[in-house]
DNA sequence: ACAAGCGCCGA
DNA sequence: GATCGGCGCTTGTC
């Protein structure tokens, strides 16, 4: 690294005093997480820290904080700091928040009981300066200016969180008239309103730097105070206990005993791990990119490169290639190309071995022999490959006519079971993260980290073939990594993603690439019909508001609503007032003013319209529908789909429903099937809890929610009625959320006494339940982690935040997590039981879709019977619980005829 | 062009 | 103040 002479720069920052400042400087409305935290003053602190990082680069950092308000300064003054406003609510918790950030970034935290960060600070840049360090403060405190020097400088926020003051011994002169040694004199003169510290009446900084300037200091004046004339002399006489009073408590502590000295606090850099982790639960997003910008930049974290010995083959070369350096060692494979809508299209491929040498070719220029010798490769089960996301690039290859067998570790799968809260597994954030290495081709070779060794006819001038050499093998490298990381629980993790997701991948594959046909002149007639009814809700809205405005904008609505017609006001939100269509709906009940009826009409009708139109324009041209199926983003194990979603198309309102019968049966087969879990997640919950009630309620054989009420409210099946089924329902659905009583008696319009009754009567009845929950969130607050059935976990350190909002947050997530989770691994298990099923019994019939609970199937000629005795099997089959797992079946021509 | 906020569809 | 997702639309910023 660079000039290791170069002075040491210690930068001491109070945390309290420039969050506070933050906190101020922006509106707190605009800066929350989803779940409602808080997070301007974390913004605005961690900004500020950014810039200074970058504008300061110091060598060394800490921050201090006050540790409460209560100091030896309020014990020698009781109206020190007296008269401040109490902490606003919104700011409480942001200072832990702040914590978190600095420990992610590996910054020190100091405090010292009785002290503020002043004092610690003062303390600090004191031995700092004995050492021969250079010094920056910054604080919003100008009690600081006191301790500048020609080795120290004040950092002083003047205007929001960007703006900001190097106040030298010369700036505080020029702005204060007073040397900074002389600061304390004036401030006391003056008076420090911030600190309830009243000063004389009618003296500035001008009349006290005058008298400063006259008689040497504080002392000189006291000692003349007789000779100052006029209406300022009186009063300085008739205040100078004050003044006394504040040159005793303005005076920082530069000797406190302090755990760290100035050159323990030497910035080792950042974990970016945490980094990521927490800025990711606050949802800085700019934040996060200008950090990670300037970080790199300084201090590339990345130890040493790959040796690699990199080759780009010409047709011809490949197979030999393959030969040599391809046999029982893993080869990491990486592939570049575009992919989606259950195909691929490959525009290059790396492979790389353990040893070094590494390839790169052109999949599409390949000669008839290498082209048989990749295909041969690639299909060979026993020549293990280790890839970064097979999936898109099995679609490619099947696309090229190449099978894909033999991949031993799918590295994308194994970060998502290792970390499934990360939404994304890019391989150069898992490169760096696991191997501290930069997946980076620099131009320069003498800089580069790889050693790239060009054996060919002529070294590739293009970085791009390096690149996917380079992932190829940090693939190879990564795949061992993970895999020591998964093992530490004892085989669980490295199982559940050698028998199950890897697997799965594959079965995923094949369903995108078969997709669902579609019937696309329905589907425009569906479009044209929902656009008409888009268009007459518009033009009755227009007429009741008596001109045109734009329905889709909830800004122009609460405008409307709100403000011309004066309706009620409904929840807040950080625009003003929601308009969903719980809070129009009771408007509606309230007022019964028609322009509500014909924004939920419109809301509906656009909602349908837009789905069609989503749906349409993404019809393939084999007049189906490709979905993909993302394997690595929900937390808690489920799928996803994307590209179109087809796990959301409407099924609860006749008119969504008009959308499932444009899910059709293809060509070549006879219906479609759909086959899903009754209450799936209501059975786990009744196999973990092991309430016997609850297990009694399933295998009584009647309606689940039925039998559980008839239980709850001691009456007899038969004569239960809908109103308590209804509430025993959602009661039931609920449980697996974490419910609340408000959320429970928001859910079923009763007030939150009787929905607390109402939990209290149910856990009565199913008390194993109560306690299962329970245990679930302590267990999981030990362990840091939920695990369902197949030992998927789920890690949630918030369980022990200090921030009540963040902490219940995460115990929600315990209680739901394994129960969604084990559901999944269910689903799971049995799509590859029918898989594997299906192939055993030669059936033609197929899997189509699965939408967490449900699977579609498309059924061949003459199978419907087999097909149905066979999913039955193998879906009941799937995992053995306490309850029987049960699964319906419907089958139509359509994907809602084929409901059931 | 991109991101954020709102709202809403499914399990 | 219910869990997990994806996405369209509007609006504001780059």
């Amino acid at each position: 690294m660079s000039d290791e002479a170069e002075t040491p720069r210690l930068l001491l920052l109070d945390g309290h005093s420039l969050a506070y400042r933050a906190y101020f400087a922006l509106p707190v409305e605009n800066f929350s997480t989803a779940t409602g935290q808080p997070t301007n003053a974390v913004f605005g602190f961690t900004s500020m820290l950014i810039n200074m990082l970058r504008d300061e680069k110091p060598t060394h950092i800490a921050v201090a904080f006050d540790v409460s308000r209560h100091s030896f300064r309020t014990d020698k003054y009781a109206e020190y700091k007296a008269g401040r406003s109490e902490t606003p609510q919104p700011f409480q918790g942001q200072v832990s928040l702040i914590k978190e950030v600095l420990e992610a970034l590996r910054i020190p935290v100091l405090e010292k009981p009785g002290y503020e960060a002043d004092d610690v600070i003062a303390t600090l840049a004191t031995r700092a300066r004995a050492a021969g360090m250079e010094v920056l403060i910054s604080t919003g405190d100008r009690d600081a200016f006191q301790l500048a020097g020609e080795h120290t400088t004040i950092i002083y926020p003047v205007r929001g969180v960007s703006e900001v003051w190097r106040m030298t011994p010369d700036a505080i002169e020029a702005k204060y008239f007073v040397r900074p040694e002389l600061y304390r004199a004036k401030a006391a003169l003056v008076g420090e309103a911030s600190d309830n510290l009243t000063g004389v009446p009618g003296v500035g900084d001008k009349t006290a730097a005058k008298w400063i300037k006259e008689y040497g200091d504080l002392d000189g004046i006291i000692a003349n105070v007789d000779k100052i004339k006029g209406k300022v002399g009186d009063s300085l006489r008739a205040h100078l206990a004050d003044v006394i009073r504040n040159y005793d408590l303005n005076a920082l502590i530069c000797d406190l005993e302090l755990p760290l000295a100035p050159q323990d606090v030497r910035w080792q850099g950042w974990d970016r791990e945490a980094v990521h982790q927490v800025f990711d639960a606050l949802e800085f997003r700019i934040l996060r990119e200008r950090l990670y910008s300037y970080l790199e930049a300084v201090e590339p974290e990345a130890e040493a490169g790959f040796d690699l010995a990199g080759q780009v083959l010409r047709s011809g070369g490949v197979a030999a290639w393959l030969r040599e350096h391809a046999g029982t060692d893993a080869v990491g494979v990486a592939v570049t190309g575009s992919f989606g809508r259950g195909t691929g299209r490959l525009t290059g491929i790396g492979v790389a071995t353990a040893g070094g040498p590494a390839a790169w070719f052109d999949p599409a220029g390949l000669d008839e022999d290498d082209e048989r010798a990749v295909a041969a490769w690639l299909a060979e089960p026993s020549r293990p490959k280790v890839i970064h996301d097979a999936k898109p690039a099995l679609l490619a290859f099947h696309a090229h006519g190449w099978q894909l067998a033999g991949v031993t570790t799918d590295t994308a799968l194994a970060a998502y079971l290792a970390k499934p809260d990360q939404r994304a597994y890019d391989l150069n954030d898992l490169a760096l993260r696991y191997l501290k290495r930069e997946l980076k081709v620099e131009e320069q070779e003498q800089e580069t980290q790889l050693a790239f060794t060009f054996e060919g006819d002529e070294a590739p001038d293009d970085t791009a073939e390096k690149g996917v050499m380079l992932r190829a093998r940090a693939t190879l490298d990564l795949a061992e990594v993970l895999i020591a990381e998964l093992s530490r629980d004892g085989g669980e993790s490295v199982q559940l993603l050698a028998d199950v997701e890897q697997p799965l991948s594959v079965v995923l594959a094949e369903m995108e690439q078969r997709g669902i046909a579609a019937d696309t002149d329905y589907l425009s007639e569906l479009e044209s019909h929902f656009a008409a009814e888009v268009k007459s809700a518009q033009l009755a809205a227009h007429e009741v508001v008596g001109r045109e405005f734009n329905l889709g904008s909830p800004k122009q609505l609460q405008e409307i609503l709100f403000v011309e017609r004066n309706l009620p006001k409904t929840k807040k939100i950080k625009s003003g007032y929601t308009t969903d269509a719980d809070a129009l709906t009771n408007l509606f009940e309230q007022t019964a003013d028609p322009l509500l009826a014909h924004l939920l009409r419109h809301r509906d009708v656009a909602k349908l319209k837009s789905t069609v139109d989503g749906l349409l324009k993404s019809v393939s041209d084999d007049d189906r529908i490709h979905t993909t199926f993302n394997q690595t983003v929900a937390a808690t194990g489920r799928l996803s789909s994307t590209d179109p979603n087809l796990q959301n198309i409407p099924i609860r309102t006749e008119e969504g429903r008009r959308i499932r019968r444009a899910f059709v049966v293809g060509p070549g087969f006879d219906r479609l099937m759909t086959a899903d879990y009754s209450q799936i997640e209501m059975r786990i919950m009744a196999h973990l809890s092991g309430d016997d009630a609850l297990i009694a309620a399933f295998n009584s054989g009647a309606d689940f929610h039925a039998a559980t009420a008839s239980s709850v409210f001691h009456v007899g099946l038969g004569e239960v009625t809908p109103d308590q089924r209804r509430k025993i329902k959602a009661m039931n659905y609920g449980l697996a959320y974490g419910l609340s009583a408000f959320g429970l008696s928001n859910q079923l319009s009763i007030s939150t006494e009787e929905a607390r009754t109402l939990m209290t009567e149910y856990f009565e009845r199913f008390g194993g339940v109560r306690d299962y929950l329970q245990a679930v969130v302590q267990r999981a607050g030990k362990d840091g982690y939920t695990a369902t059935i197949l030992g998927r976990r789920r890690y949630l350190p918030d369980l022990s935040s200090d921030n009540r909002q963040r902490r219940e947050m995460a115990e929600r997530m315990a209680l739901n997590a394994p129960i969604q989770g084990s559901a999944a691994d269910i689903i799971k298990i049995a799509m590859l039981r029918v898989d594997e099923a299906l192939k055993d019994a030669g059936l033609t019939s197929r899997m189509l879709l699965q939408v967490h609970d449900e699977l579609v199937f498309e059924v061949a000629p003459d199978e419907r019977e087999p097909l149905e005795e066979l999913v039955r099997r193998e879906m009941g089959g799937a995992y053995p619980l306490s309850v029987p797992l049960e699964v319906s079946i419907g089958v139509g021509r359509d994907w809602n005829g084929a409901d059931h």
